[in-house]
DNA sequence: TCTGGGGTCCTAGGACCC
DNA sequence: TCTGGGGTCCTAGGACCC
């Protein structure tokens, strides 16, 4: 029986999500319209670009590169800090209008969804038309922009949605395949990433339909299960259902940090760990889990890196136990080298609900404590040093505190 | 893309068990 | 204590995504 699934994917998220939220907090400058984008630590000119403007675009800023590299190409850049709490409440917003209309919603991020379209045909009425009804409303109610990509699969959806956008409709039906996807270069088949695509390149494979052409038992041998399955997308091939899981469902927390000077002594480096360990296991109480697994990693000056973990025997989210965790993961996997980047990470989540390690008395002495050695250590290096930490934790304030509540933003949904 | 963050999933290989 | 096979759990590392 076919299918018809809906992706749905925000245009620019962060970046539409932030500008929309200052119109509607009085602001008369639209960020999409100037050269901006989302990301690092934009007084400590730190850390990366997460999203950026159209605009932006024209100056050949990148996602993924350093605050340092944008502004050199664009100095007028406009850059904003990341503010989690925010497009947690944009996506929730988003959602409850799915809701109104489907049963199955996957959300699959932060800003895309898959929806389960089939059968709903007698109720909504042709699937074209009822995305662009459902596209316009979301424009109109909460004033920022998705493409719609609709299909008899997940994977075709999700192409579609990526082929035409801003603010789009667009389908990609298995008989639309040769004409539509087929002459797109490999790099736009899902999946297909910067360790794929040159060896697909150097055997002149150059775009999707030369990939559905090529021999499946050939792709097989030469990437194993991943080159079947790149040459199932390319043909349009995929059966995963549309789940019904609406809310956003973590698997992991973690934060890492570029340091500008080399660490050579154990102490130092077990302070940044330390702060590291605050902010992920803060993010972590705030997310009702607890972790049972610690990875810590460690990048050197020549970009050596690696990455040791440990399973504790009990799960938790207490800042004390996960920093003696990932002390001892440091202590066994440390070769003295010159680090230049650390990263902390908690995995395999449990529920905390039987857990309230945080309101045990002698907890509340040992975060003080923690409290006061992560001042020492701010106030000891560079506040560039442990930037990322600082804007992390702003962000955790930003969620704990007020500007976070619930009907905070009320207007997201009365813009017109 | 020379060096930035935060995620997820997969796989190979070792340890350990029956 | 040379050996055999199969299953599971765990870790490190690679590849992909936004």
């Amino acid at each position: 029986m076919s299918r018809i699934i809906f992706h749905v994917d925000v245009n620019s998220a962060y970046l539409s999500w932030e500008a929309t939220y200052r119109l509607q907090h009085g602001e008369t400058l639209d960020l999409r319209t100037i050269p901006s984008a989302i990301g690092g630590n934009p007084k400590k000119r730190h850390g990366i670009i997460l999203t950026k403007s159209i605009p932006a675009k024209k100056y050949k800023i990148k996602t993924g590169e350093s605050l340092m590299e944008a502004y050199k190409k664009c100095p007028n850049l406009h850059v904003v800090a990341p503010n989690y709490a925010l497009y947690m409440k944009c996506s929730n917003a988003l959602t409850d209008i799915f809701k109104e209309y489907f049963h199955k919603i996957d959300r699959y991020s932060i800003d895309e969804s898959f929806l389960d379209f089939t059968n709903m045909e007698h109720i909504l009425g042709p699937p074209v038309e009822f995305a662009y009804f459902l596209k316009n409303r979301i424009k109109k109610e909460l004033g920022f922009t998705v493409s719609v990509g609709i299909s008899s699969n997940k994977l075709l959806a999700k192409m579609a949605s990526d082929m035409k956008k801003p603010d789009a409709v667009t389908t990609l039906f298995p008989d639309e395949i040769k004409e539509k996807m087929w002459p797109l270069p490999i790099e736009d088949l899902f999946m297909v990433g910067r360790a794929t695509s040159p060896k697909l390149r150097r055997m002149g494979i150059h775009t999707i339909g030369d990939i559905a052409k090529m021999d499946h038992q050939l792709i097989k041998a030469m990437l194993k299960s991943h080159g079947s399955m790149i040459w199932n997308y390319a043909n349009g091939i995929e059966y995963s259902e549309v789940k019904k899981n609406d809310k956003l469902n973590i698997k992991g927390i973690g934060n890492s940090t570029t340091i500008s000077f080399d660490v050579t002594n154990e102490k130092e480096a077990l302070m940044f760990i330390l702060s590291l360990c605050e902010t992920v296991t803060t993010r972590l109480r705030e997310s009702g889990y607890i972790a049972r697994t610690v990875v810590i990693s460690i990048k050197t000056n020549t970009f050596n890196h690696w990455s040791h973990q440990c399973k504790l025997n009990f799960a938790t989210n207490n800042t004390t136990k996960i920093f003696q965790a990932a002390k001892k993961l440091f202590r066994e996997s440390w070769n003295k080298e010159p680090i230049r980047h650390l990263g902390v990470r908690v995995t395999d989540f449990e529920p905390g609900e039987f857990v309230q390690l945080n309101l045990f008395d002698d907890d509340t002495e040992k975060q003080e404590k923690l409290d006061k050695v992560i001042d020492d250590l701010r106030n000891r290096f560079s506040s560039k040093a442990i930037s990322r930490g600082c804007f992390a934790n702003s962000d955790i304030k930003g969620m704990i505190g007020g500007v976070g509540d619930e009907d905070d933003y009320p207007m997201m949904r009365s813009l017109l």
